[in-house]
DNA sequence: AAGACTATGACATTCCAT
DNA sequence: ATGGAATGTCATAGTCTT
């Protein structure tokens, strides 16, 4: 990468074809037997790749948008030859008479400009179409109509476009926008929406995300939950996915609609969830959403401080059930400050024994020699991938070596700062260090040597361990599954990692009898496997690498080899989410952390596949 | 080529004095 | 209440070393 390429040198991007994927798995990929995509469900596929571009710069920014639907296009092309460019654009939903007049204008060479000049023809054509429309009938069209259902209160009845004086700029906009073809109820709409000082882009950006949301619901309008699970037939796989995809339209449009006010949910203080085992503070009662009721049971896993409105999001996702927010420093040395979304009964939860230490003190003994009275933690911070540097930890030395005493305020607090932030430990006179990989596993309650050999290089231990569940914590909360079910459990566990919750159950005394693990990196599969070899488990271990390769078929044929799965736990990646990630905290909708979604497809299906089997 | 090493903020929440 | 300071965070990208 060159060194100048910070600002707006976008252009050096290596932009990664993830997002079109993703794209691809709500809308194509259910059908992906078609060959060549014809009509209106490709015509689909490009408000699709315009929605997702909205989605990625927010409706304001209609340049962005327009950036963004370049690169799509640029990474998709990236690799392939001139031959296939006819078809990349009709691919993309236009049509072919379009595209090759578009091509012939531009030159085979300039992509970018054949794009540009694409977008331009269809909106042509739209507002053309939506002009007749507007012209013929007002509330019939489905688009508007629903569109109009969302917000009955404003006054649609009169079309006094023509008639209007555009003496104020407010007016002059609502003119050129019913000329454009949009119903004054939805210019009206807009302009509330998006402030008086909004530019006609602004609002016509604005009114096309509604609508595309509106269209999506009139293309696929809400069964009952039920229905799709009576048949196990693609169409209604692929309705679950465009499900999936709506809904995720739909909250973010709601967001906005609404302002950002759902931020309810604020982190509890203590942070112990519904309790734990050495306070005594403690609900044993909850009443779950009737949807999240099971079975399966489920589990699943996330960082507390993600950013505002990602627990709303996993919540209303996971069947409205209530986050619970634990911080591992009540169960261990280190802190760890979790929310886990399940429905497992909390009642007659224990802890496993024996107890691990609970300070650094008593984790770490032999540290106590060198501790100085003015570092007072007894608690480690969390845990993460990385670990402090030996240049760090060389300053720390020389910065006290010059004292014989105890050293001045500042610099006390210069290393406590470090301290803190990269969870040194004192093994010397003026000596700190960062934690060794067994170490951590200690402290997060695994096997000691869990992740250790095997191929496997220091760096890569840290960042397995450092992606994972505390144990003591995660088996807590899954005790309550022993007497329930003594002959052993099946286990569907998605992004499993280096095994936490296998390693809980097996530590609980629960039983696995069939366990199918999802998990792409190869170092933790291993890991795993080698766990479970190790142990002497008696049942049966899967690991799949992808979760793009868990679709209906594959689950129901694992299902009934089973006889369905008793529980689904997933923590679902967090590099998105993380105060830690200083360059892609993009939230849920970041390229690893919307794998997320995955983990409600899949819950969905199993979900279904369970209640259809009963 | 793989692994080790290092520098690199932003942001939300909590704390605390006013 | 409120504003500013303090605190803390399942990381990434570039570079160097083996």
């Amino acid at each position: 990468m060159n060194g100048n390429s910070c600002g707006g040198d976008a252009d050096n991007f290596d932009w990664d074809t993830e997002d079109e994927l993703e794209i691809d798995n709500y809308a194509i990929s259910p059908c992906s037997e078609v060959s060549l995509p014809h009509g209106k469900a490709v015509l689909g596929s490009a408000e699709e790749l315009v929605a997702k571009a909205i989605e990625e710069n927010g409706q304001e920014n209609s340049n962005l948008i327009l950036e963004t639907l370049l690169q799509y296009s640029a990474s998709s092309l990236a690799s392939s030859s001139n031959s296939k460019l006819i078809y990349h654009f009709v691919g993309m939903g236009f049509s072919e008479e379009m595209v090759l007049k578009a091509v012939q204008e531009n030159g085979e060479g300039n992509t970018d400009s054949i794009l540009e000049t694409l977008l331009t023809y269809s909106a042509l054509e739209k507002s053309a179409s939506m002009q007749q429309h507007a012209d013929s009938s007002h509330c019939s069209s489905d688009y508007e109509g629903s569109f109009l259902d969302d917000f009955s209160d404003i006054d649609s009845s009169s079309e006094t476009a023509e008639t209007m004086n555009p003496d104020s700029d407010e007016e002059r906009k609502l003119l050129y926008l019913t000329k454009m073809g949009y119903s004054k109820a939805e210019a009206s709409i807009a302009m509330e929406r998006c402030g008086p000082d909004s530019s006609i882009a602004e609002l016509t950006d604005f009114i096309c995300a509604a609508q595309m949301a509106k269209a999506a619901d009139a293309l696929f309008p809400l069964e009952d939950k039920k229905p799709f699970c009576n048949d196990s037939n693609r169409k209604k796989r692929r309705n679950l996915d465009y499900d999936l995809w709506k809904r995720r339209k739909q909250m973010k449009l709601e967001k906005r609609f609404l302002n950002e006010v759902d931020d309810a949910l604020h982190l509890p203080n203590p942070m112990i969830g519904f309790g734990v085992p050495t306070e005594s503070d403690q609900i044993t009662q909850r009443t779950l959403p009737e949807a999240a009721t099971g079975p399966p049971y489920f589990y699943y896993e996330n960082v507390a401080l993600a950013p505002k409105g990602v627990w709303n999001t996993i919540s209303r996702f996971l069947y409205d059930v209530e986050p619970e927010f634990v911080d591992s420093k009540y169960f261990c040395a280190a802190a760890r400050k979790r929310g886990y979304i399940h429905n497992l009964p909390i009642e007659n939860r224990f802890p496993l024994l024996p107890f691990p230490p609970r300070t650094i003190h008593e984790a770490f003994p032999l540290t106590r020699k060198w501790w100085p009275s003015w570092d007072t933690r007894t608690k480690l911070n969390c845990l993460q991938t990385c670990i402090g540097s030996a240049r760090l930890t060389e300053r720390i030395r020389k910065a006290l070596e010059r004292y014989d005493d105890e050293p001045p305020l500042s610099v006390q607090k210069f290393v406590l700062d470090e301290c803190r932030k990269w969870n040194l430990v004192w093994v010397g006179r003026n000596k700190v260090a960062p934690l060794e990989p067994d170490e951590v596993e200690m402290l997060f309650g695994f096997p000691r040597n869990h992740t250790r050999g095997g191929g496997i290089s220091r760096t890569d231990r840290y960042k397995s361990l450092g992606n994972s569940f505390q144990v003591d914590t995660v088996a807590y909360h899954l005790s309550v599954l022993k007497d329930m079910f003594p002959d052993g459990i099946n286990l569907l566990s998605l992004f499993s990692g280096i095994g936490g919750a296998e390693v809980a159950l097996h530590r609980l005394g629960i039983p696995l009898k069939n366990v199918v693990a999802v998990e792409k990196s190869e170092v933790n599969r291993n890991i795993v496997r080698s766990w479970w070899e190790q142990t002497n488990q008696r049942g049966n271990l899967i690991d799949i690498p992808d979760v793009q390769e868990l679709n209906g078929d594959r689950l129901e044929q694992l299902m009934n080899r089973f006889g369905g799965f008793d529980l689904v736990v997933g923590g679902s990646p967090c590099n998105n989410l993380t105060g830690s990630n200083r360059h892609h905290r993009d939230g849920l909708e970041g390229k690893d952390s919307s794998l997320f979604f995955d983990y409600c497809r899949i819950l969905d299906l199993v979900k279904c596949i369970t209640a259809r089997n009963q």
